[in-house]
Order: C-alpha cells, then sequence, then structure tokens
DNA sequence: CACGCCTCCTGTGCGC
DNA sequence: TGCGCACAGGAGGCGT
C-alpha cells in the first residue's frame, strides 16, 4: 500500500482542497467506505497526515481515510470506485481494487475508537521524534525486527518496502529479535533516511500507487534491495534472497545481513 | 500482554 | 495461448 511517504505526498496534493465544501458523496455501499458520505455538506478545513492514515478535518467531524494495500485518491473520475466526493472545483475519487483500504468518520480528535490511530507510534519526520525511546524498544528481545517494524507501535509509517530498504541499509536481518543500542539508532536513521528521500522523489509507483493528478512518484527508481531478489547486493555482490518475515516477503543481503 | 496465525479481496505475473 | 496458483506496499481479530 502507500506508505508513509505515499500518504505524505497524496496530502499535500490535496491542500488545494482546503476551503472547498463537499456537494456530494458516492460509495460503493461496502460498510467499509460508506461513512464517506458523512463530509457531506461540510466545508473542507484542513487535510492531516498521521501515520499512514489521511485525516480531512471538517468543522465538526473529522473523516480519516487509511488506503489500504491498494487504495489510490485521485482527481480522475474512473468509472469503478469506492467512494466519491464532489467538490464544488473538483471531484475527488477513491479506488481500491482490493478493498482492504476505509473510512471513518469521528468527532473531532477522538481516535480513541480507532486502535491503528490510537495505538499509532511517534511520527518518523518530526523534531520531536525521540530516538532514544525507539532504540529502547528495539534493544528489547521479542518478535524479529521487521515484525515490530510493521506493527506501526515504535514508529508511525513503515511498509514492507521501507523496512527493506532501511533494514539493507543498517546491515540488520529483518528476523533479528533485539539490536544492540548503535544498531538500533542506526535503524532509525536509516527509516527516517529512506521516508525523507521517497517524499522528495514523489513516491514509490512500482506498483499501483498514483499522486492525486495521475502522476507517478520515482523512489523506486532508487531501491537498493526491495524487488530486486536474485540481483547482486550493491555493496558485496552477493544475490539478495526473499524469505517470509512476519509473513511478508522480505529481501535482503545474506551476506551483509547475517543473523 | 505479546506474539503469530488467519482473514478480508481482487488483480497480476509467472511457470507449466 | 491459456490456466492455475502464489503473491501483492496492511492491519484487525482471535487463539495461545
Amino acid at each position: 500500500m502507500p506508505e508513509l511517504p505515499e500518504v505524505e505526498t497524496i496530502k499535500r496534493g490535496l491542500l488545494p482542497l482546503i476551503g472547498s465544501t463537499v456537494v456530494s458523496v458516492s460509495t460503493d455501499s461496502s460498510l467499509r467506505f460508506i461513512q464517506a458520505e458523512k463530509a457531506k455538506g461540510r466545508s473542507l478545513e484542513d487535510v492531516k497526515r498521521r501515520g499512514k492514515y489521511l485525516i480531512f478535518k471538517f468543522e465538526d467531524l473529522d473523516m480519516m481515510l487509511h488506503l489500504g494495500m491498494t487504495g489510490a485518491l485521485t482527481f480522475a473520475s474512473p468509472s469503478r470506485f469506492r467512494a466519491q466526493w464532489v467538490f464544488s472545483s473538483t471531484t475527488l475519487t477513491l479506488t481500491d481494487p482490493r478493498g482492504f483500504g476505509r473510512v471513518i468518520a469521528t468527532s473531532p480528535g477522538d481516535y480513541s475508537k480507532i486502535k491503528g490511530l490510537s495505538q499509532l507510534g511517534p511520527e518518523p519526520l518530526d523534531d520531536a521524534f525521540d530516538v532514544k525511546l525507539f532504540v529502547d524498544s528495539m534493544s528489547k528481545y521479542g518478535a524479529p525486527i521487521k515484525a515490530r517494524l510493521l506493527g506501526q507501535k515504535s514508529m508511525a509509517g513503515p511498509g514492507n518496502y521501507i523496512c527493506d530498504e532501511a533494514l539493507w541499509r543498517a546491515r540488520i536481518n529483518p528476523g533479528v529479535r533485539s539490536l544492540t543500542p548503535a544498531k538500533a539508532r542506526k535503524l532509525a536513521l536509516e527509516l527516517i533516511n529512506v521516508m525523507e528521500e521517497a517524499i522528495q522523489s514523489g513516491g514509490m509507483s512500482m506498483r499501483n500507487y498514483v499522486q492525486v493528478d495521475g502522476g507517478t512518484g520515482s523512489a523506486q527508481n532508487s531501491l537498493q534491495c526491495y524487488g530486486r531478489v536474485g540481483l547482486p547486493c550493491h555493496r558485496c555482490g552477493a544475490a539478495l534472497v526473499k524469505t517470509r518475515v512476519a509473513g511478508r516477503g522480505s529481501t535482503w543481503c545474506p551476506r551483509c545481513q547475517k543473523l
């Protein structure tokens, strides 16, 4: 799905909508998206991002949108969609073939009923991000490091490609169950680097991610690890391998990222 | 509580 | 060419 950099890019593309009013809403009637209709008649005051969630702020309502694995938000008008918001100025359409995304409306600022949001870890790109807290949590022995990163509790935002890239850069095996403080610090910095670089590139468009204007990002062009199974490691030349860690396909270098 | 397995759903790409 | 299957950028629920 869109990970933090892709959601951030989408958010920035939506900022011009601030101040316009939702004239009408259509949905595909499935329960996961039906709450999109609550935006009808309301004026958009702000668009925020928290982890991989987009937050549309209306005067008396917050509308959270998670894009799941295949969600895309564009100003195009495809025939098949999950939700469509007609603004006075333009039309915003959510497509999601796999249907893992969802829309949730709440009273402003009340995320207590949304587990994924209320239990979300700190924002890695905030100035206030506390590397030491992250290091402490990664130093404890527990589930494989990659499983913990994907769990969003120690840090908001990383998904599969960001984890694989950052773990490769930090020379950490995705299945390792605890990190030294030095390794954990390195991992935090590389996670942040990967995310910042991907935002600079307008997101990673290897699969179905597109920007709100339909354009593609270019972060896929600088991937060193993700999607390169069987190809030579750019550091040591060994063929990258792919295994299942935390139930997810994980690509890593058997020489640079030993267990 | 932490962990890990299963599930939701459809499109695509690969191997036979 | 066509078919069947594995797998795909996520996360919630539930059993252990």
